[in-house]
DNA sequence: TCTGGGGTCCTAGGACCC
DNA sequence: TCTGGGGTCCTAGGACCC
């Protein structure tokens, strides 16, 4: 693309203020305009805030325990409810969908929007927040710019002024006003410079997000590679990521949990082990993907120095690509008992399914037994769809009957509104 | 007592080959 | 004594994001 053609481009970003803790909000209108925070699963750390909460001083991914408890009595706290924000988010992403011609919905809470050639485009942004505002109750935000980078950062401008109504648009600037508008934003709020490269760019003098713009990309590339050396292009309106319309499928599937209390023996290990595995190859499956490559871990708690430390993992070449949940199991079964070790407190475990490739595609065993392929392949499909129908867990391999040390702890879950019909909102 | 989880991309370095 | 060099593939680890 030329530059011409760059700086005709219009890509917005558009993300939900607060998001989980605004979903709890929407649901419960008793909390507004009080401190909401919602926690990481297990209840451990602080994931969300609500402004309010933003002004008691309480800190992203703060330890809940660690907060002060006067500040602790006045909150409205939360487990993180997935089911419930999935369902939002989807609500939302396809109303910002409808408002632009193509659409990459990049989290949970955000979209970048093509809005190239659009006529009018202070008046579409505030379009937007209307509409996403009147339909779901929540409030949005909307940076523009020529650049996936410039969006964001207009986004963090609307954000942060509340002056902006909640729509920045970075190209309306003068090239002057512009310079002193990054001048004021440190160079740690770009998108893409994290708290480490921030250090050592502050010592180099680069101090803001206009010293970045204007820094030798020579020199950026030599020290940082080729990822700053993008940052900055891109901060100076050239493209070097263009929106990605369909999500490529994913290249690993990772699924792991801190136990809601340690484990130390094998048998309620195991049961953890098959609970994530089955999770694990259904994403697979979903995403129509053979793996060839299984990861098992375990960790002892790294916060207990006084205790035995013990954490490992195992990679284990599966004999053939596969994304049968009963197979899948025996291997990673086999990789537990081989880094098992008894005599520790493990507190976390986890699968991670590596080089997947796609169905259609992946290299079947030589010999494989047609008929006990066939077998596993019906048994998954069967265990998928009653997931899909009665809630994910509902049926998996191994479960035993007694208590479940390992599972999370979720003591401030709030109902699933809007995807179970015995939780819906009650109006009397 | 209590400390998240799931991703991506890039780079350096080792193994191997010719 | 002196022990190539370039390419590819793979993996581990670093850094970042939400």
């Amino acid at each position: 693309m030329g530059s011409a053609a760059s700086s005709e481009r219009r890509i917005a970003l558009v993300d939900v203020n607060n998001f989980y803790a605004s979903c709890e909000t929407v649901f419960n209108p008793k909390l507004r305009g009080k401190p909401v925070v919602v926690l990481s699963n297990n209840d451990g750390c602080v994931v969300a805030r609500s402004a309010e909460a933003k002004a008691l001083n309480i800190k992203m991914a703060q330890p809940w325990h660690q907060v002060d408890p006067t500040v602790q009595r006045q909150t409205a706290v939360f487990s993180s409810n997935y089911t419930l924000y999935a369902d939002i988010s989807n609500r939302v992403m396809t109303i910002l969908g409808d408002m632009a011609p193509s659409q990459e919905v990049y989290s949970i809470d955000e979209s970048f929007l093509e809005l190239t050639g659009i006529r009018e485009l202070r008046q579409h942004a505030h379009a937007i927040r209307q509409r996403v505002s009147q339909w779901t109750g929540l409030t949005v935000c909307v940076g523009v710019g020529t650049t996936k980078t410039r969006a964001k950062l207009a986004n963090y401008v609307a954000k942060k002024s509340p002056e902006h109504a909640g729509v920045f648009n970075l190209e309306t600037l003068s090239a002057i006003d512009q310079s002193a508008l990054l001048a004021k934003i440190p160079v740690g709020d770009v998108w893409g410079i994290g708290f480490r490269t921030e250090r050592r760019l502050v010592q180099m003098g680069i101090r803001t997000a206009a010293d970045l713009r204007r820094s030798r990309p020579k020199q950026l590339r030599q020290q940082f590679g080729v990822v700053a050396e993008r940052i900055v292009a891109e901060l100076n309106g050239e493209v070097c990521t263009e929106l990605e319309i369909s999500p490529p499928a994913k290249q690993q599937i990772r699924l792991s949990r801190s136990f809601g209390a340690a484990v130390s023996e094998l048998p309620l290990l195991k049961e953890a082990m098959l609970a994530f595995v089955s999770i694990a190859a259904e994403k697979l499956r979903r995403q129509n993907s053979f793996t060839s490559t299984l990861q098992v871990f375990v960790c002892t708690n790294v916060f207990r120095p006084d205790k035995p430390q013990h954490s490992t993992g195992f990679t284990l070449k599966l004999p053939y690509a596969m994304d049968d949940t009963a197979m899948l199991a025996k291997f990673a079964v086999r990789a537990l008992e081989h880094l098992y070790k008894p005599g520790y407190e493990y507190k976390k475990a986890g699968v991670n399914l590596m080089s997947l490739s796609p169905r259609g595609n992946a290299q079947l065993e030589l010999f494989t037994n047609d008929r006990i392929a066939k077998r596993g392949d019906q048994l998954s499909t069967a265990m998928d769809n009653i997931n899909r129908r009665f809630g994910r867990e509902s049926i998996c391999l191994g479960r035993l009957s007694g208590p479940r040390p390992w599972s999370m702890n979720q003591t401030r879950l709030s109902p699933a509104y809007t995807t179970n019909m015995n939780q819906l909102l009650l109006a009397r």
